[in-house]
DNA sequence: CTGACAATTATGCAAGCGTATAATTAACCT
DNA sequence: AGGTTAATTATACGCTTGCATAATTGTCAG
């Protein structure tokens, strides 16, 4: 009897190890870092589970690889949001907020894969670095937007910075908070109520009425709303 | 040879239940969900793996059983601080979000109950209901204070049920994620700056000048300051 | 003081875990 | 074409997990 062993196609390294990085982070967004197994990871990635032991060293080191893969690409999108509003500092501002504060950012699934890594976050050296480096600049991200403000009383100058670093930690909290609440109880808000908060209490933070530069949620393409009624 | 059976003492249900839910607590903290095992509860406890299933029908029945009694303890911790202040409603607020934003509040192991419990709290029912309930509580009890303000603007009567809402819920996740920053750098500001930006910020948004009204942090007494030099 | 019963321990089991290793296959070079 | 090599699969091992069950011990009523 031929035993029938799995066809197969080589495919480059880049792709298997995206492939099984993709897989891992889907595994533990549903079912929290315990259904994250190998076996479970290969078998979503299409491969044996021999093979992550070939790309990786150790399922920790594709935990890792995971977490890193996530982080960057969450910072990349709240830059790529930034790029898509060339505008004045409030509206650039408000739209920064209200981005992190709607669909896709808030998300089950996402926060399940926020809480999922937190664990592993706290006690492996290498995820703890990845994890205060992408706090720290989304920080100083909303620093720099922050700073960019016009001063609210005339002539008083650029804010001082122990100022700026204290506007800077509450209004990243409070986007986090929002986030948080949002991704947790999904039905507990009117839609797009979280933005509006966000934006109008951070701007009650700062002095500015950014509620008045906040532009409407852009509509998924998916999502077929009448254009032309 | 005589097996050298342990030696035991009978304890009442609740003492046993109390011991295994503590010995829960203390090892997702220290080390996430997955160093709970039944044998290490057990061990922590100080009785054998077995008696975990004459007291819980699973072990999954032991997990809500304690994510219930943590919740439990936090709300009834939050009201005990609240109880100790009674005095003008600035001085109350205050004293309630610097409470959460200060030791023993902020600390490191709390967080990892928290991030360890919430994968949990996603999948199963009746531990996302007591999550919701906490988080509702909290946010209920931060409105009542709110409420309880002065208005500011002169003769304008209470604020609208909409707006205290929205002011609640971003009070919420102001403290919320000042906690979780916190926690998770624990060296990442310095001793009250969290309390106090805290305190500064929901004055804003809420149009006080609550700073002024905050006290300092009491000192543990199980840390020997000199009391008298 | 002595049963009787509940509380507790000890032991075993099947399943799943991460990892190691050898066999096999697809792709590439000449 | 054919041989070489890297990519991939298959299989097995040792360990841990949650759970079940039987043996034992402490407690308390009569």
């Amino acid at each position: 009897m031929t035993g029938e062993r799995r066809k197969f196609r080589h495919q480059g390294e880049e792709r298997r190890r995206d492939s099984l990085i993709w897989a891992t982070l889907d595994l533990v967004a549903d079912g929290g870092p315990g259904s994250a197994t190998v076996r479970a990871i290969a078998a979503k990635a299409g491969v044996s589970q021999g093979l992550i032991r070939h790309y990786f060293v150790s399922k920790d080191d594709l935990t890792r690889a995971a977490y890193h893969a996530l982080m960057t690409k969450m910072t990349d999108d709240n830059l790529a949001v930034l790029e898509a509003t060339p505008a004045q500092p409030e509206v650039r501002l408000a739209a920064f907020i209200a981005g992190s504060l709607r669909a896709p950012s808030v998300d089950a699934r996402a926060m399940g894969l926020w809480a999922g890594f937190m664990t592993e976050v706290r006690s492996d050296p290498a995820m703890r670095t990845v994890h205060e480096e992408t706090y720290l600049r989304y920080r100083s991200l909303l620093e720099t937007l922050i700073a960019a403000l016009p001063t609210a009383k005339p002539a008083v100058g650029a804010i001082a910075p122990a100022m700026l670093r204290g506007l800077a930690i509450a209004c990243t909290a409070l986007v986090d908070g929002l986030w948080l609440e949002g991704c947790a109880l999904p039905n507990g808000f009117a839609p797009d109520e979280l933005a509006r908060i966000g934006v109008r209490s951070i701007g009650a933070i700062l002095g500015h009425d950014l509620e008045r530069h906040m532009t409407a949620p852009v509509s998924l393409p998916s999502e077929p709303e009448k254009i032309s009624a």
